[in-house]
DNA sequence: GTCTATACACTGATAGAC
DNA sequence: GTCTATCAGTGTATAGAC
């Protein structure tokens, strides 16, 4: 009466045309409008309702992609601060300090720029406590500013800076190019623009490079050498 | 048989020993609770149940003293607001542009520090499009804004500081400013410590004052006129 | 794999007891 | 003035139809 059991192979079912397409572009769907309405409303105050009607699906099927609320919060955090580790690449303190430092805030503006909505996702989780963030701030990311800190301490002995405290510089670049992303509405209605452009961007780093450079009292990167 | 009419004055109710007082203590109480979690949470975050019991009264009576959640809110923002007007005072050109931006600094400095949770308050405002705040954005802080703006260039006219952009000078000392009450969280794990002390802030407030004066090209005050 | 139906806790707000 | 009881609506999450 029992068949030949069939060999037990678990059989990954071909549902339809599913070659996973669906599923990863509905994945991506969910991802992206969920960035959006966390970053607007903050973990408690966005709805897994909203996030399903920004990405055009069903509520039950963002809970079925995602598992859960808290899940998909939690994944959105992660892939953002992947995002901020690409571009934390390695300095030596025999680096030239006016490179360094604009290319930590041109690098640090692109991304804000780039992501302008993970970037607001971030600072609500900052703003509201950080308590899913608590651990990654004071290990990762602290081992990280203390590693630059020391560096910009080197550098300051070499006579190649100012003597500033460096966290409070790491402190200042963090805030000044982050700004643009999170007080976007603010920048927008004081002046009285419908966007921030890929000139002003521009023009904003150039600023932000000028006067953190000079006010840190670091020759600038062109000064020939001998 | 009717007594003397007694002249139909409007006798405002003598509740006990209702002078007001605890009306006024609860509001009190009220008010810094919800300013507390709508900083924390944002407006949808935000529960009136969560208010309550951070102020220690039932629900309903948070309803009953403020009207609605929409209204308790509105009045946190106003209330913010008028903090924020009480230090924009009148500048003039004539005015010395390193004790100017140093006072800008300060008080800005002192606002965020005084009222860490309504300058919180204020970022999850901006950070969700700032639905409640979009006119006085475009109008109100518009208008100081470029008022400011006009008196930094001819400033510069005049060879008292760089020709820099003063619309992104200005974002850039609110940015950095606020970012000790928004990044708090941040800002403690990274450093390690347990809160921020007066200290720390004369002395970020000082940095913040030389790195920024010196990158605009402004001489420091104490320099003796003639 | 996808979506409808549903479970049940909690939301803002109000009516009415005390 | 203060608080309990309750409303209709929405929250996350899951079970089960297709």
């Amino acid at each position: 009466m029992p068949q030949t059991p069939s060999p037990e192979k678990p059989r990954t079912r071909i549902a339809s045309v599913s070659n996973g397409a669906t599923r990863e572009r509905n994945e991506r769907e969910i991802l992206t409008a969920a960035e959006r309405v966390f970053a607007a409303h903050g973990y408690r105050g966005a709805s897994v309702q909203a996030i399903a009607e920004a990405a055009g699906l069903p509520k039950s099927n963002v809970l079925y992609y995602m598992g859960s609320k808290r899940g998909l919060y939690v994944r959105l955090l992660e892939r953002m601060m992947a995002r901020w580790n690409a571009l934390l690449d390695d300095i030596s303190v025999d680096d030239d300090p006016a490179e360094v430092l604009e290319a930590f805030i041109r690098s640090k503006m692109e991304l804000s720029r780039r992501h302008p909505e993970g970037s607001r996702l971030f600072a609500a989780e900052i703003l509201g406590g950080a308590p899913f963030l608590q651990d990654y701030l004071s290990g990762e990311l602290r081992t990280w500013v203390e590693e630059r800190a020391r560096i910009f301490e080197q550098w300051a002995e070499r006579g190649l800076m100012d003597p500033v405290d460096p966290v409070w510089l790491i402190f200042l670049i963090w805030s000044a190019t982050q700004h643009y992303a999170d007080f976007e509405a603010q920048v927008l209605g004081i002046t009285g623009r419908d966007e921030i452009t890929d000139a002003d961007v521009e023009r904003i780093t150039a600023f932000l490079t000028q006067v953190i450079l000079k006010g840190c009292g670091v020759r600038p990167p062109a000064a020939a050498p001998d």
